[in-house]
DNA sequence: CATGCTTGGATAGTGCCGCTAACCAAGAAG
DNA sequence: CTTCTTGGTTAGCGGCACTATCCAAGCATG
């Protein structure tokens, strides 16, 4: 298949195409003389994937090659190749270590996997992202004063945790690891938005069910 | 208190809150004479919001504007009110209609709404942005060739809804309906970075749970 | 009162990002 | 032998979130 014919299976533009094989998104076609490659199945799949990381997981190209490169390095024992690609994944700026808001949400963070019993997020509290974007989220919160029980943040983490559950389960239906290993992060990075969009679909119909259209 | 102290105060350098003021995301001070204008603790907590939605919300400043321009708009019911900001922030591109990965994820996300009984979410299928990115969602996944059970989509759709459930609790706990609407936008917006932090630390726990380190 | 500093407002510019248009020489097609 | 098409290279574009610079008006000090 020439570079054409895979824009067109695709729906992306030549031009479009040619930039993510500059930015190492996509390997290089098989190069046949100076002027022709050919591309095949696993180009187009790839090709399909980069699109939806990028356009649907609003991924930034840069952090896209980063993510493929851990899911393509096969060096990696599953929950360490899944945390890199996941750890790479664009996350909320450094909190500012000084703010009393930030140590206070890092707090109630570490009393949340404590209660929960995520021994291994626990580990992971210094250095995961997703800790990191935790405690800025709930800090920025707190700083515009809103107050809550404990047990709030507790709930979500429950709901979000049999959300994981479904994820790895569907994860390990998967036929081979290769393919494991893509869907656990191509799940981690669909299933986001997917979450999203049901979650403000919830809340129209909530809002709807309480209040009406008034 | 002068701009300088409004930066001091909220950590933002004074270049940007003349660049908020600018955009309109931030109401002018009282001007005390030509070259000095006064600011006070609502414009402090109104910049708060502001950062909080583009650094934690990653929401554009245009976006802000207008999000913020529907919480002020007192002649609105809440639902309304809540639906308009809501509807306002970014969304997923609009899918091609002519696409048989996305005649399916239609077809399937109607179903999910009927089984649920989100009679109000129903109506506003053919309008609401929630609902539109959901289906592109759904599209990405079918076309990289991941099937799955409905009963997976319900399960994440029950998920959130229980979710919105906690969103809206909170909501109604503000004091005034000023408050309450704010709370509604702000949570809205607050709650996905929250939710998304919870969901990636759940997949690292549970995945060393299943799989260990290696 | 003179001098120098600070203030807030306006304008233009910066850096990054995701493309995209234009060009090119090598090769295929008729 | 033209004429068209190919894939690779380069430079540019448009949007965005700031940011550096300039400016005239005021205030503060000797």
């Amino acid at each position: 298949m020439r570079l054409a014919e895979l824009s067109e299976r695709s729906g992306v533009s030549t031009a479009t195409i040619k930039y993510y094989l500059r930015e190492g998104l996509l390997p290089p076609g098989r190069q046949i003389n100076a002027t022709t490659a050919a591309y095949d199945e696993e180009h187009l799949r790839r090709l399909r994937l980069v699109r939806a990381m990028i356009q649907v997981g609003r991924i930034p190209v840069a952090t896209v090659r980063e993510v493929l490169g851990h899911v393509d390095d096969d060096a990696l024992g599953r929950t360490i190749r899944l945390g890199a690609a996941l750890w790479a994944l664009p996350q909320l700026p450094e909190p500012d270590a000084d703010d009393e808001h930030v140590r206070a949400a890092r707090t109630e963070a570490d009393t949340l996997l404590e209660t929960l019993g995520w021994a291994n997020a626990r580990l992971l509290t210094t250095i995961s992202p997703a800790y990191r974007s935790l405690v800025v989220a709930v800090a920025a919160m707190r700083r515009l004063g809103y107050e809550w029980d404990p047990e709030l943040l507790l709930s979500y983490a429950r709901l979000m945790h049999r959300a994981a559950v479904l994820d790895l389960d569907f994860v390990e239906a998967q036929e081979s690891e290769a393919e494991r290993i893509e869907t656990a992060v191509l799940g981690a990075i669909l299933v986001e938005p997917m979450l999203q969009a049901l979650h403000r679909l919830a809340q129209e119909e909530e809002s709807a069910r309480r209040y009406g259209f008034e």
